[in-house]
RNA sequence: GGGCGAUUGGCUCAGGGGGAGAGCGCUUCCCUGACACGGAAGAGGUCACAGGUUCAAAUCCUGUAUCGCCCA
């Protein structure tokens, strides 16, 4: 390769473009089904059609592309399944919106026309999260993009749908359900969000019949009084029992409401009698049902009161509430108002106001397929990481309730179910029946529902690998490998994956579950477009470039703790990729001309060369360990920690030196190249574009066919060899280290211009130390700007000199003219008082008879030598310090 | 009301029974032929509070406070 030109600081925007079409041209995000590779697969949590990248989802697609692309390098064949969530009411909701624009409703078009439209919206701007995420770097086998309403899903959704059926599992109720009065449909409980609200409790007075006085009743919610069928008490409550089995009458409308009793009723709650609306509130319902009592609707779909509120039918249920309260103060039934704070449902996609309505829906029973659902990640087959996050699970599965799965819009699934119109039969199929199988009609009309989007996305993990169809992809990749996504979904989607899984697969869905933090703003707050909180990643992309957006995201990854968004992560992680660029820089500029190096690990030759070399197996050992426990923080930081602070701040350093040597040259050449294609591996899934954009440009014989040297995505991930570690050589180094950093210490301290080359005086303790200093020296005349070095076990000690010590090594730099007595003894007095304080809590530790006697012996050892260096620094800078004096 | 988590330098966070760490910010010096998106050096914390266990507690236990999340 000839030597190009490289720019001197990393421009990410062509290297992007550039790299990511070269990935998709060679079809390398596409892995094969073949038996000599071992499966990997990733199905992308879908985001909604609707949707546009937000943090959270640069996020969660980085977390997985590292993951992915980790395993590729490994040799797995790696599947990272993408595709979009049709997400019905969300999408509905936008087209409602356009139509608005144009003054139209749906209605007004029908159904066929209505879901024409919709999918016309999805053909124009379904697209924009996908192309968001190749912006992102992700390595999706987009050949094997799927939406939740192709018709091969489709096909997937009804199987279900209909073996849950015939199943038992499946039925139509009339129940109590949440209804999102704006969107006018049902939904599930976990749709509902609860916020508190500073709501108030009025306390109304409600008649005896036939008894003098009235029955105080408070209420959050007045207007439902309008369908109160009863007041209970609770049994044991003194006040009342006298008063169970009469009546009372409702004020306003006069319907007779018996006084029941049922332990239900919290006697400490409001004034211990409570008014019952079956037909308006879960708990009434239940209770209603036990005490046989008639549930009166008093609602219309859109929040209107209907004609059972006489009087104020018609009214919005927000005006009808004011309404009723200020009758019943105009018939002094108001006795008081007091403040209440009180948790009211609200609608998860249009934050309405949910209420409590009585209707007919589809369900699914929940308990008997919740079962083996829990059964699996008890087993263990399934794990949770951070594995916090089972108990959760486990106490939502344990306390589950059947899932109403029917919604009253129209984009969707619509349930496979058709009524004979002549007979009421229920006819659920996978195609539409000619006849009723009952009565033989022909009148026979679809249900109108659509199904929860959720139920569809429940299953994903098979659905998308072609079930019901075995196909080769169903039989290779399932079960997938690993699922993650928000914790927000944990209930909506999670679980049912899981349920659905082992129903209709009898099998786990994926192994590992990776529940990543929520993003949240510099104050700690949730991000949330509608509150105007959010952080645009594309935005950041064009500040910091992909790859800083995805290490600064991972770097901030930590697994126990939300993420407080912090940009300035995404300045370091800038800064780091124009380090690498730079450090890659270097190393290429300094290769010869058509000089290949091998890529068989290189002569090593001197102390760095083994270090950097035993560095590097650590690192790959650390990143590795933090890899495989999903640690991505972890593992950036050490990348980041190695390249930097070890590679470029020591190891280049040292190999200018060397580099101008003609015998060392070559072997510094191969070692830089090395570590650095390692390196860049190591980085690969973090930062895919610079580390492609560099490796291409490395002059190495690389290993392999020709497809795993076309890129650094396909090409062998490290792998640790212990034998290179040499504890030896790290120690040695150590040594290096310490005394060239002593003596920058002293010139910093001293202001001693960095242009000012010094001589350096050391006094070495061992023969050994005396022989890394003396075989190094020029190491330290290059990095601690010296113009002499001189190593010796007993050296004159010039009287104009700066000292330093470490370990046992003492440290002079002779600054005959320049030097100022006064600021050194202020530095070594600070020094000698650093030494004397840490002496007084070692000696303190060891006068203890209680850790002389309990502790294990290796650290008094430890801390006894520790008072040794210690004790012996102290009279050298003592002696020192009275040699400056005299 | 029940449960879970957090509280470590100015900021964002690691660590997790035996010498308080990182990045950013700050201070000083330096545009040294990879990099000023840089180099070298440095200042800065009684690890929320109160008890307890232990020879030893930022780390384990109990309680309190504050904040956040989930469920009712």
């Amino acid at each position: 390769m000839s030597k190009e030109e490289l720019a001197k600081a990393y421009q990410p925007g062509t290297a992007e473009s550039k790299w990511y079409s070269f990935w998709q041209e060679q079809k390398f995000f596409t892995p094969t089904v073949t038996a000599d590779k071992e499966p990997f697969a990733i199905v992308i949590p879908p985001p909604n059609v609707t949707g546009s990248l937000h943090m959270g989802h640069a996020l969660n697609n980085t977390i997985q592309d590292v993951i992915i692309r980790r395993k590729r390098m490994q040799g797995y064949s790696a599947l990272w399944l993408p595709g979009t969530d049709h997400a019905g009411i969300a999408t509905q909701n936008k087209v409602e919106q356009q139509l608005a624009e144009v003054g139209k409703t749906r209605q007004d078009l029908g159904r066929e026309e209505f879901i024409k439209k919709v999918w016309q919206w999805k053909e124009k701007y379904g697209n924009t999260i996908i192309n968001q995420l190749k912006r992102l770097g992700c390595s999706c086998d987009w050949s094997r993009e799927r939406f939740t309403m192709d018709s091969g899903y489709s096909k997937s959704v009804k199987t279900v749908f209909v073996r849950l059926y015939n199943d038992g599992l499946i039925y139509r109720g009339h129940r109590l359900i949440n209804w999102c009065p704006r969107c006018h449909t049902a939904l599930s409980d976990i749709e509902v969000e609860h916020q508190d609200i500073a709501g108030h409790l009025w306390y109304i007075r409600y008649p005896l019949k036939d008894l003098d006085g009235y029955l105080l009743i408070a209420t959050t919610r007045p207007e439902t009084m309008l369908g109160d069928t009863a007041i209970a008490v609770n049994p044991d409550d003194k006040r009342y029992q006298h008063l169970i089995g009469k009546a009372a009458i409702l004020p306003i409308i006069g319907r007779e409401l018996p006084i029941i009793a049922d332990s239900y009723v919290d006697p400490a709650f409001g004034t211990g009698a409570l008014k019952i609306t079956p037909a308006h509130d879960p708990n009434d319902f239940e209770l209603g049902r036990r005490h046989d009592l008639d549930s009166i609707n008093i609602l219309e779909p859109d929040g209107r009161i209907n004609a059972n509120g006489k009087e104020f039918a018609g009214m919005d249920r927000f005006a009808a509430r004011k309404a009723i309260v200020a009758r019943l103060e105009a018939e002094d039934l108001l006795e008081k108002i007091e403040d209440h704070d009180h948790a009211v449902g609200h609608c998860y996609r249009c934050h309405m106001i949910i209420e409590p309505y009585l209707s007919d829906q589809w369900f699914v029973s929940m308990k008997p397929l919740a079962r083996p659902a829990v059964d699996i990640v008890k087993s263990g087959q399934i794990k949770f990481v951070p594995g916090k996050w089972e108990r959760l699970y486990y106490d939502w599965m344990e306390n589950i309730h059947d899932w109403c799965i029917s919604r009253q819009i129209w984009w969707g699934h619509q349930i496979p179910a058709w009524y004979c119109d002549d007979c009421d039969e229920i006819i659920v199929r996978m195609e539409a029946p000619d006849t009723c199988p009952s009565c033989g009609g022909a009148d026979l009309t679809q249900e109108t529902d659509v199904l929860d989007t959720w139920f569809s996305s429940a299953l994903w993990p098979f659905a998308t690998l072609g079930w019901p169809d075995e196909t080769d992809d169903l039989k290779y990749f399932y079960p997938t490998s690993v699922l993650s996504t928000a914790r927000d979904i944990l209930y909506l989607w999670i679980a049912r994956m899981i349920t659905t899984g082992m129903k209709f697969r009898g099998e786990i869905p994926f192994h590992t579950v990776i529940i990543h933090p929520t993003v949240l703003n510099h104050e700690g707050k949730r991000m949330s477009k509608s509150l105007g909180t959010g952080v645009d990643p594309l935005g950041l992309i064009e500040r910091y470039g992909t790859d800083a957006t995805r290490f600064g995201l991972m770097i901030q990854d930590t697994p126990m703790q939300d993420m407080k968004f912090n940009e300035d992560k995404l300045a370091m992680s800038r800064n780091f990729a124009n380090k690498i660029w730079n450090a890659a820089r270097f190393v290429l500029l300094n290769l010869d001309e058509n000089r290949v190096i091998d890529k068989k690990s290189p002569p090593l030759n001197n102390l760095a060369d083994e270090w950097i070399v035993s560095r590097l197996q650590r690192v790959i050992r650390d990143v590795d360990e933090a890899l495989d426990g999903y640690n991505l923080s972890k593992a950036g930081k050490r990348l980041y920690e190695f390249f930097w602070s070890e590679y470029c701040d020591w190891y280049l350093e040292i190999a200018k030196g060397e580099l101008a040597q003609a015998e060392k040259r070559e072997t510094a050449q191969a070692v830089l190249v090395n570590i650095l294609d390692s390196a860049l591996k190591l980085l690969h899934p973090f930062m895919p574009f610079i580390t492609e954009e560099i490796w291409q440009k490395l002059p190495l014989t690389r290993e392999g066919t020709e497809e795993d040297r076309a890129s650094i995505m396909v090409s062998s991930w490290p792998e640790a060899d212990e034998a290179l570690i040499n504890e030896k050589a790290e120690s040695r180094m150590a040594i290096l280290q310490s005394v060239i950093s002593a003596a920058r210490t002293i010139r910093s301290e001293l202001r001693i211009s960095p242009a000012l080359k010094v001589e350096i005086i050391i006094k070495a303790a061992t023969n050994e130390q005396q022989l890394i200093l003396t075989e190094h020296q020029d190491i330290i005349k290059s990095l601690a700007g010296a113009i002499k070095v001189t190593v010796a076990l007993e050296v004159v000690k010039p009287e104009q000199a700066a000292m330093a010590l470490v370990g046992g090594v003492e440290i002079y730099i002779p600054l005959a003219g320049l030097i100022d007595i006064a600021s050194e003894t202020a530095r070594l007095t600070k020094d000698l008082a650093r030494i004397e304080k840490k002496l007084g809590s070692v000696e303190k530790k060891l006068g203890n008879p209680g850790f002389i006697n309990q502790a294990p012996a290796e650290i008094i050892k430890k801390d006894k030598a520790k008072r040794q260096e210690l004790l012996d620094k102290k009279e050298k800078l003592t002696g020192r310090l009275v040699m400056l004096k005299g």
